[in-house]
This record gives C-alpha cells, sequence and structure tokens, in this order.
DNA sequence: GCTTGACCCTGTAGTTGCTACAGGGTGCAT
DNA sequence: ATGCACCCTGTAGCAACTACAGGGTCAAGC
C-alpha cells in the first residue's frame, strides 16, 4: 500500500511517517517504478506499535529502544520493564504537579471578583509569589 | 544591575533573559558605556512576573497578555480570568488523561512477569492495542 | 489526447520555549 | 600583562512533529 493508504490504517499523518523513516523508527520501504514507497503488513504493524507507543507518551528514544527488544525475542525483558517504570514514575511526578497547580490556579481564580485590572487578583498573584498558597515548582518536567 | 544579576534575583537564565527582551516580553534596558544591559527594580518585577506565570503554565502569549493587563490597569478584569480560567480547565483535563495513562501503563507493568522479550507483556500490550484495559488517547494536547 | 484533482516525492523551514555554542569584548584581581 | 568571570551578538540545536515550495504521477472524465 501507499503512503496515504498507510496513514489512513494507522491514524498517523504522511508528513509523520516521512520523518519516522527519516530518523530511522521504520524501515525505508520498497519503492514502485514511479518512486511512490510502497509499504507492506509489516510496515503497518511496526508503525502501529510506534503510535501507540507514543500516545502512551513514551518518547522517540524510548520507542527506539523497545522497537530495538521487540526486534530481539531473545533478550531481556527487563528493559521493557525498567523503561515502562520509568515512564509511569514519571507520569505520577507530573500528576502531582498538576493536581497542585490545578489547586493554586483555583485559588487564585477563586478570589477574583471581577472590575478593572487595577483590582485584579490574578494579575497581583502573578505579581507577587508570596500570595501562593503553597511553594509550587515549574511544571515543564516532562512533555506529555 | 546587570544581567548576571537579575539572572540570580528571579532564578532566570541568562539567555532566557535575552531571549524574553528578543520576543517583546522585557523591555530593553538602558547599556552602560561598554553595552552591557542595565536593569533596574522594574525589569526585575516585571521579570518576576514572567517566571511566575511561566512557572504556572501559562504560555508565552497567555503571559504577554497578562502583562499587557497589568500594563493597564483601567482595562477590565474578565480577560485575566478568562485566561486563568481557560489554563484551568486545561490543566484539569490534562491531570485526566494522565491519570487514566497511569492507570493503564500500571495495567501494563502490572502484568510483566519478567523473562525473555519474546514473551514481555509490555512488548505485547504496545504491539496490540486491543489489550489496553480502556481506550487511551494521546496524552500531547499541552505543553506543561 | 487533454484536463483536473488527488496523491506522491524531496528538501527546507517553522512551531514552542528555551538552551548552547562561536567568536569576540570588558572588568578586575593578581 | 594575565587569567577568569562576565558580557555581547548571532546562529544553531533540542523534541516531535508540521507545513510548505516546487515538481512528478495517476486515473477518471471529457
Amino acid at each position: 500500500m501507499k503512503i496515504g493508504e498507510l496513514s489512513r490504517a494507522t491514524g498517523t499523518n504522511v508528513e509523520t511517517i516521512r520523518y519516522y523513516e527519516r530518523i530511522g523508527l521504520l524501515p525505508a520501504p520498497e519503492r514502485t517504478a514511479s518512486n511512490y514507497r510502497s509499504y507492506g503488513e509489516a510496515h503497518r504493524t511496526r508503525l502501529a506499535f510506534v503510535r501507540h507507543s507514543r500516545e502512551l507518551g513514551f518518547t522517540i528514544e524510548e520507542v527506539r529502544s523497545l522497537l530495538d527488544l521487540a526486534d530481539h525475542p531473545e533478550r531481556e525483558c527487563s528493559e521493557a520493564d525498567r523503561i515502562a517504570t520509568r515512564h509511569l514514575a514519571q507520569v505520577a511526578e507530573k500528576i502531582d504537579q498538576l493536581v497542585a497547580l490545578r489547586d493554586e490556579l483555583s485559588r487564585i481564580i477563586g478570589r477574583c471578583r471581577g472590575g478593572l485590572a487595577a483590582d485584579c487578583h490574578v494579575i497581583e498573584a502573578l505579581g507577587n509569589h508570596t500570595l501562593c498558597g503553597n511553594e509550587h515548582k515549574s511544571v515543564h518536567s516532562m512533555s506529555c
């Protein structure tokens, strides 16, 4: 099948498929006489694996490692477990951060009574860290 | 004060300060005879506002809007409230997504019994979407 | 055969928010 | 004078895509 078919079959943007090929996540497929990419079932299966892993928040490099393991069934499973477990810990950490952030934002917004920006509690709170209920940290520690 | 001092005073990378100036979040400061940037208290205050807002997960453009409101105290407060409320909704949505993801990852990992990759449940689950307990969606809907 | 529109190709640049140089200048203590 | 910390501008890179620009291919319809 051609790239458009693969795109629809896996819910992946055509340009993303070419990107994955460029960075080595997908092997270069055969080409037609007109230089169109021609994919088979193995490509569709591999791309589905990649998309699923990405949806679960694994980074490209983590996906690469997982694919490598899948390509070598004689390897130990512990590496996949380690990758997944570390990712789970990061997700849990991120949740904690977002919950703290949600609580802080709720407090800030809850005290907004409308009116002029001069009396705006949102603006005031952003300008004065000491008004925060609890110490919050930056929330940019992971991408998902 | 010079840029290094401002950096330490606000916990902001020197290069990030220059970046903020370049994108207009901070006004260009006065310069010394040797072309060094020279900042006053107003810059320190403004940068603290920016960092605080960023820590709370507001995008640069949202910060820009909030700064504009703070610069115009005669404006209505509702815009700041709208920005903050929308952000709060996004945070809540993100939390929901991450909780679903955490649960799914826990299920996948919990069934891992070690051994060879050939029998790896992590790898198997990534390759087969139907093994997921619930429908999960991609977790990349916001940056923080 | 010609036209048209969907699809395909490669190469390049852009998104967001920084971050890290390269190469050169300044200030101050030794 | 030297050395080191700091400063400057300009450019490129990071992650993971995404969006062109410019050109080629295919197939249906006329």
